[in-house]
DNA sequence: AGCACGCCGACT
DNA sequence: GTCGGCGTGCTC
């Protein structure tokens, strides 16, 4: 069926296989007799690879050539069709060449691990099983006795007890059955947060039903509160918990039972995603408005032209409705959408937006999907029939109908991966990849990436602009508060000038919400002797501990170290210790001091740690429950939430003074993201950025809303400084236990690249975090003219320079990271 | 990434 | 005289 099965007159049939493992090549086994039929392009075998590992590999090629060294043969076939397929191979394999990588590391990170067995792979028992004998066949019988003495085999145990050694497809027919599971998908079974609700039955679904119902409860005064109450709740809550009428009305549970006993109210259970979003608006009612008609002729208009298109919108001028259309159309021609976020958890209220819209044809990837999810998703995609919103991962899912991919927040750091490797950027592999399928692209944000500027520029992009707020909403008024003037008029506080206190007031005093920005979490990243200036760092890696007032902990950002701070100095013995810097922590601690009244909340990574927080706060926040968030990136980020009246950003400074190029864009992108957030809808929001600089001229991009300005300043600098997007980077990590090690490595392997590569070399040097998780560092920067061909010399070089450090003794166990388009 | 092989120090 | 450290090289 596929020229690749041809057999050749020679006999044997060869398969150069894919291996899950930083490998650089292929590895070629024999095929038996047997398999012959039943291999193709694409699909899994199990193979030997070493002394006794198994692995899944994937099927690349089939070919007559004996190798002209021994081979093992392929021990069984895993698949009847290809689970993998040829696009999706090319697509690793320009990963793996343009971010520097191997194929079988893109590989390990693209297929779900239910679908790549190892040796190591533990079974357990499903809980269904009612040990049903009759169905298993020996084989299957003998690992189901074993797991109901043993509990959990290793697949290297299933090998011993069956003594034999494919067990790969007996493994698989009892997974398929759900007699056995893998064991991490139980322990990562996830249970919907569910809430208890009441609501009117289908009787009373018209206003009229509804006051009608006043005269069914008129004998019962507290029947009649609960109405009132419910109708008043109605009117902003999406839902109703139980909790919420019976705390508010007085009344108790079994007032309300007696309603549903009327018939009027009836419970029902209301499932909280970990993100809330708006439920029971009307799907997408509204006619588009003139600059969205526009903006979808300009896209489509691109499309047919062969363009991927940024889409440059200001937060609230309804790009997602344009980008629905789009994807309506595509579905309905019974297409495939891919929907890139930078990350799911953040952006709930647009996954549930799109699943409003479309449905069941839309599945949402999730990283805390079990794998027998993830697998029953994958295998739908591969048939052509499901679309999918995800975050970056979603890229390898095995699309075959694929035509249209959108990436939304383009500009946003978190598509790129940084640690392990494939270090690839979500947005430019999905470029790439609806290339590959000849799909259509869309990028869309309210701050372009300069890359994606810079494209659109050239006219590699086609650009589309929507500088109008959807429905005439004004955009937030923007101001800054000088922290160094306001503190020097003798203000006792260091962290809020009047003019935010004095404003947050307000907004609370409105009725309104508030979120304040502050990029570091903990209480403060320094704790230090003031006699002996000596820090507590860590002990893996050369940064300060950050104190964490609630857990009374110091702790590593880097690594995650914790240790007690200690009462005196371990330094000069001095008495007293002291804490330096501000993080989220003490924002908090410090406004329950001048607001001791407001609802105040945390939200960063310390708070959303575990499986439900981040969805219990932001309902929280939603209901209205809380009155302040305080929190990290993660505020700035896809909360639409109607009653934000103010946004704070504490110190502006901060985000700008980091020591890097791409520092001015995060920080502009980050202001513009976060001011974003204040008044939606109803009345004009209010956004003040506190600043020491307050005469940054991004300080001052951001209030004037002057994206071309910034953008205009920012890439003349990046011109003029040879950084991207005007030149290719490219970032050589080297890591080892011993610094004089890395010194030496990067000596040698600095040398050797400046001898090539003259003046596109700068370093090698150390970097400001000289020693992370024990290993020292040392890093070299290259700049290359963003030209294929030139790059790929470069990486041939760099390849060259890679192999010869790992053969130069003591140096070989140097690792050396590659990181292509660093973030 | 594993894993064995091998050549050096501290133990029964 | 052996156990075990991890540096080195190979896996089809």
């Amino acid at each position: 069926m596929d020229q690749n099965t041809n057999t050749p007159a020679s006999g044997t049939i060869y398969a150069d296989i894919v291996l899950p493992l930083a490998l650089r090549q292929t590895y070629t086994f024999s095929v038996p007799e047997e398999m012959v039929n039943q291999l193709q392009t694409g699909i899994r075998v199990e193979v030997q690879f070493g002394r006794n590992k198994h692995y899944t590999g994937i099927v690349r090629r089939l070919h007559g050539k004996h190798p002209g060294y021994k081979v093992k043969p392929i021990l069984s076939v895993i698949d009847l069709e290809p689970l993998i397929t040829e696009t999706q191979l090319r697509m690793w394999e320009w990963m793996a060449g343009y971010y520097c990588c191997t194929v079988g590391e893109v590989m390990a990170a693209g297929l779900p691990s239910h679908l790549k067995l190892t040796s190591e792979t533990i079974i357990t028992l499903g809980p269904l099983f009612s040990d049903d004998a009759t169905q298993m066949d020996d084989q299957e019988y003998m690992i189901v006795e074993a797991l109901t003495l043993q509990h959990e085999l290793s697949l290297k145990d299933v090998r011993d007890i069956l003594q034999k050694k494919t067990v790969y497809p007996v493994i698989r027919r009892l997974l398929d059955r759900r007699i056995i599971f893998l064991k991490e998908e139980l322990q990562l079974k996830y249970k919907p947060k569910k809430l208890k609700c009441v609501r009117f039955t289908p009787a009373y679904t018209t206003e009229a039903e509804q006051i009608g119902a006043f005269e069914l409860v008129s004998k019962s005064e507290r029947q009649t509160a609960v109405l009132l109450e419910y109708l008043q709740l109605m009117r902003d809550k999406p839902f109703i918990r139980r909790v919420d009428l019976t705390k508010r009305t007085g009344a108790s549970d079994a007032v309300i039972k007696a309603m549903v006993k009327k018939g009027i109210f009836e419970f029902y259970e209301h499932e909280v995603s970990r993100i809330s979003g708006a439920e029971g608006e009307a799907g997408e009612a509204f006619d588009l408005s003139e600059q969205q008609v526009t903006a979808l002729a300009q896209v489509q208009g691109f499309h047919e032209a062969g363009k991927p298109v940024l889409v440059h919108g200001v937060t609230g001028s309804g790009k997602t409705r344009v980008y629905l259309e789009l994807m309506q159309a595509v579905l309905g021609q019974g297409k495939q959408v891919l929907y890139l976020l930078p990350e799911i958890a953040l952006t709930g209220q647009i996954v549930k937006r799109l699943q409003r819209v479309l449905g069941d044809k839309i599945a949402v990837y999730h990283s805390r999907l079990n794998n027998m999810e993830r697998v029953e998703i994958w295998k739908a995609v591969l048939a052509g029939e499901l679309s999918v919103v995800g975050p970056r991962s979603a890229l390898f899912l095995p699309f075959t109908n694929l035509d249209l991919v959108v990436v939304d927040e383009e500009h946003d750091s978190s598509y790129k991966q940084q640690e392990p490797a494939p270090r690839y950027h979500g947005r430019d592999v999905a470029v790439y990849l609806a290339h590959l399928h000849g799909a259509k692209t869309i990028l869309g944000t309210a701050t372009p990436s300069l890359e994606s500027w810079e494209n659109a520029r050239r006219g590699k992009y086609g650009l589309v602009s929507m500088p109008q707020r959807f429905g005439g909403i004004a955009m937030p008024a923007i101001e800054v508060a000088d922290l160094r003037e306001e503190n020097e008029k003798g203000v006792r506080h260091a962290f809020f000038t009047p003019t935010l206190i004095n404003e947050i007031k307000a907004t609370l005093e409105r009725g309104e919400q508030v979120i304040l920005f502050q990029n570091r979490r903990g209480f403060a990243p320094v704790y230090f002797c003031p006699t002996c200036d000596h820090t507590i760092e860590c002990v893996n890696c050369d940064v300060s501990l950050t104190y964490h007032k609630y857990q009374h902990r110091l702790r590593c950002h880097c690594c995650g170290y914790a240790a007690t701070p200690p009462e005196q100095c371990p330094a000069c013995g001095s008495p007293e210790m002291k804490l330096g810097g501000t993080g989220t922590e003490k924002i908090e601690d410090e406004l329950k001091i001048f607001l001791p009244d407001a609802r105040l909340a945390r939200m960063d990574a310390d708070t959303t740690r575990g499986k439900n927080a981040l969805g219990e706060l932001l309902s929280r926040f939603e209901l209205g429950e809380l009155d302040i968030l305080v929190g990290t990136q993660m505020v700035t980020k896809g909360l639409d939430f109607e009653k934000v009246g103010l946004v704070g950003i504490i110190n502006a400074d901060q985000l700008l003074r980091f020591p890097d190029f791409r520092a001015d864009e995060r920080a502009f992108q980050l202001m513009v993201q976060v001011a974003g957030r204040a008044g939606r809808k109803h009345r004009q929001g209010k956004v003040i950025i506190q600043a020491m600089e307050k005469g940054h001229p991004v300080i001052h991009d951001v209030i004037d809303e002057d994206y071309h300005r910034f953008i205009g300043r920012e890439s003349r600098h990046r011109a003029e400084h040879r950084f991207p997007p005007y030149v290719k980077m490219i970032h050589v990590q080297l890591r080892h236990p011993k610094r004089s090690i890395v010194e030496e490595g990067a000596k040698l392997m600095g040398g050797w690249l400046k001898h090539h590569l003259r003046d596109t070399l700068d370093g090698p040097f150390e970097p400001s975090v000289a020693r992370l998780r024990t290993y020292y560092l040392q890093e070299m920067v290259i700049r290359v003219k963003p030209d294929g061909k030139e790059l790929n010399r470069v990486k041939g070089i760099l390849q060259k320079a890679v192999t010869q450090l790992g053969k130069t003794e003591r140096l070989t166990g140097v690792r050396v990271v590659v990181d292509v388009d660093p973030y």
